[in-house]
DNA sequence: ATTATGAATTTTGAATACAAAATACATTTT
DNA sequence: AAAATGTATTTTGTATTCAAAATTCATAAT
């Protein structure tokens, strides 16, 4: 009676993953425009798949619909920045706290691999790549933790993802040079099992960007 | 050029309030099948707009898309529970700590205000006023909070609401008669501007909730 | 030359349309 | 009677349509 459901899908959360991509990576830029038609063309598909995409994009902050105008790609002000970075603050102090407790070896050997690249250069210059690997360590992080969560509520805040939308350095706030020490802390912190560690680093780590923001307000 | 813009709308927001609205009040009821053709039509409108309301509906997690099948009420398991508590945790202390530091006069009386009517009662028995009660204040200090996040980014993630859909008692997990010294202690907190013991008190109190949870697993 | 006006064009919000899939119901088979 | 099958009905996902609103662009007025 009940199913072993083939469970079937529809347009929705491509459409939604494809735009989220577009605005990630820039292709989309902050402040403007989304043009329905054009992109729905682009993608071989009509409006309404796209606009139901938007409307997660809406949810998450991600984008801004202004009714009787389209939707826009959000831009956000230092002063909302600072919110993200309060929440996330709790958020991913959170996660690295659970993380911790349900690491696996496989994930851990991933986590260190991230920054590899990173620990025999001295003056790290490739902000794109180091945005993208800083990006990829705070998703990981909560991936780890959100197994657990059972749901995956945590990443469905994607807090995460607006924080990347800061006007300067590919969305890195601090210099890589600095950040690249806290990352390797945390990660070690994870990897042995200390959660309180782990929260207490990762709280620091985005208090540090929360500090670096208020100077520029 | 730019727009000292006159604000239009659009139904999706009347229509998103409205539904879960329905789902809040219980008239949608956990795990249930939501009739599309037959709400759009109780709504007078067509079902595009609602479609659109329960897309939001879905990425709160208060809904679910199951494809070709429909949308359903969201039915959490206690593990699922466990997880939604631990966010409010955090954020909610949050929440707390900020409230604290920017809460107003008005404001004030009015935290005071909402459990006022229990002061005298010593068995509190009608859970469904105390339930209303309840989410009340958890949402007033959101809303204080989310003032001077300037985003009202901590509000849409509307933890707060998923929490009420535990199956028992209108969704309170705790007797009221426990949990009425709690709030009356985190509103003096956030009244006196005390946000550090905001902070903690509304930590321990949702802390609670998660240990009384996870008795029952 | 800038600013204002207004027609022409584009875009939006929402209803409607419709094929494909799911569900309900009746009928037949065991 | 229970299970299986087939048919009718309903519902879903997506495209299409269309009036109302916004934008663009050309022209006229200051």
């Amino acid at each position: 009676m009940e199913n072993l459901a083939i469970e079937y899908e529809n347009l929705d959360q491509k459409v939604y993953q494809l735009v989220k991509g577009m605005i990630e990576n820039r292709q989309l830029l902050p402040g403007k425009k989304i043009p329905q038609e054009k992109l729905a063309k682009e993608m071989g598909i009509s409006r309404t798949p796209l606009i139901a995409a938007l409307k997660f994009l809406e949810h998450e902050k991600l984008v801004e619909a202004k009714p009787r105008r389209g939707y826009y790609v959000r831009l956000f002000s230092i002063e909302e920045m600072v919110s993200i970075f309060e929440i996330r603050e709790v958020l991913e102090g959170l996660s690295a706290r659970r993380a911790a407790k349900v690491i696996t070896k496989d994930e851990a050997r991933q986590l260190q691999t991230i920054f590899q690249p990173y620990l025999s250069v001295d003056d790290i210059t490739d902000y794109q790549a180091y945005s993208r690997a800083d990006r990829q360590f705070h998703m990981l992080i909560a991936d780890i933790a959100s197994r657990e969560f059972l749901t995956s509520i945590l990443q469905t805040f994607n807090i995460i993802s607006l924080a990347y939308q800061y006007p300067t350095r590919e969305g890195l706030i601090r210099h890589p040079n600095e950040t690249i020490h806290d990352h390797l802390k945390i990660a070690d912190a994870i990897c042995n099992h200390d959660s309180e560690t782990a929260e207490k680093l990762m709280r620091e780590h985005l208090r540090s960007a929360i500090s670096e923001l208020t100077k520029t307000m």
